[in-house]
DNA sequence: CTTTTTTGTTACAAAAATGTAATGGAAACA
DNA sequence: TGTTTCCATTACATTTTTGTAACAAAAAAG
């Protein structure tokens, strides 16, 4: 996961780096509003962590220019108990935020929880996309609200799929995942023949897929529709 | 859910009981020491928000009495940026912490991953009991880190006696929610060879069951050992 | 100790899932 | 346009799953 951190204060900012990478997260620092607009043009990032005040300018422009580029989770760094910028805030589309001084947990927290719930996945195990509904305490399929009933091969097909949303999942890949036992792998064509019968059951018109997408050479994916 | 709510303060301890309640929780305040503890030996409680300074002694008792009881999730409310209070809350066993003042949608991201975390489900759906993970993001089950094989309906059957680890589900429960597809039932002893067939694959001595115990006249249970 | 109730085990037929082959179609490419 | 490549679809044999029946074993009740 790549994080983008907007914050000008050098001892803050060298700081959470340094913690963010040490969990394991990609860090793109700016401390200024103009070197932001730039890398949130040029580069994908996942998560995006804004301080308000900056020398030039101010978080919330920064944020106007993120959700511009698409529905994307931001999180504010508030001065502590500034209600004012926290309503702005919301009113800006920010997921969370945060106020200073704050400590490192809370704020490792909010970044998995807004990731969480940008992944699409609930924290109770709950999987929504369009018209599905995957609970998967109880590995149990609904379009909507009707329940689907799928074969154990189906379901991991699905769930590989969905939990990889946004990316093309080559064939190898998911032949890898739901038929490696050992090794022991399956023949190619397989894949394209459950991917028809999961269509079947979960596509509202399964010649015209729009859950389950085609990349012609690449391989097949849900998108982040 | 049930959650207990230490608090002498009269306008959060009001605030909070509303709030708790209206997100879908049982609350049982105590505003003093002595009724809680007397509360805490009745009473059967899902997770304990414990204020630290009380008129009649300290949120830290109150834990210690908790924590004997068995291992049962604590948060503890502390003054604002007392990290002395902080540090000694994790050594009595407290598993969060959130400074006063704090924003209700703060506890609340507490809350819930604090459950989640006691309910055995770690925040990316890997479940594990005893030499069993379940993972249940690719619906995969291993037994000893090898991967066991289930059909659909025997994972059905795990995952359920799993999310309610602790609990006796009776076999009527079980036949509901696992083949209750429009009402239509199956036999009772279906539901039977069904557990053995489970346990032939995931018990090491399928005739001397560990993980999932019967309780005659009642039902099946996987306990919390 | 005998009877009754509840659960465990085995066996089996029907139904469904699984993997492959063969054929048809659409997109890319020359 | 003709060819190739990749994907969709259908059909089918094999294997596995699924649900039930029949019986054995164990626990509770009398």
């Amino acid at each position: 996961m790549k994080l983008f951190l907007l914050e000008d204060d050098n001892a803050i900012a060298t700081g959470l780096c340094y913690s963010l990478k040490n969990e394991g997260y990609d860090v793109v620092l700016s401390q200024n509003v103009k070197d932001a607009i730039r890398i949130i043009n040029d580069d994908k990032l996942d998560l995006y962590i804004l301080d308000l005040t900056l020398p030039d300018g101010s978080g919330y422009d920064v944020c106007r220019v993120i959700k511009q580029k698409g529905d994307l989770p931001v999180i504010f760094l508030t001065a502590y108990d500034d209600e004012v910028n926290v309503v702005m805030g919301f009113e800006f589309g920010a997921d969370d935020y945060i106020t200073k001084p704050f400590r490192l947990k809370e704020l490792l927290v909010r970044i998995k929880s807004v990731l969480r719930r940008y992944s699409n996945e609930s924290a109770d195990g709950i999987i929504k996309y369009r018209n599905l509904t995957i609970n998967t305490n109880e590995a149990k399929v609904f379009k909507d609200s009707q329940e689907v009933i799928l074969t154990s091969m189906e379901y991991k097909l699905l769930l590989i799929l969905l939990n990889n949303r946004g990316k093309v999942m080559s064939r190898t890949k998911l032949l890898e995942n739901i038929w490696d036992i050992d090794g022991d792998f399956v023949e190619d064509n397989t894949l394209t023949v459950y991917i028809k019968r999961l269509r079947d059951k979960i596509e509202e018109a399964p010649n015209k897929p729009v859950v389950i997408k085609t990349v012609r050479g690449l391989g097949y994916m849900i998108d982040n529709g």
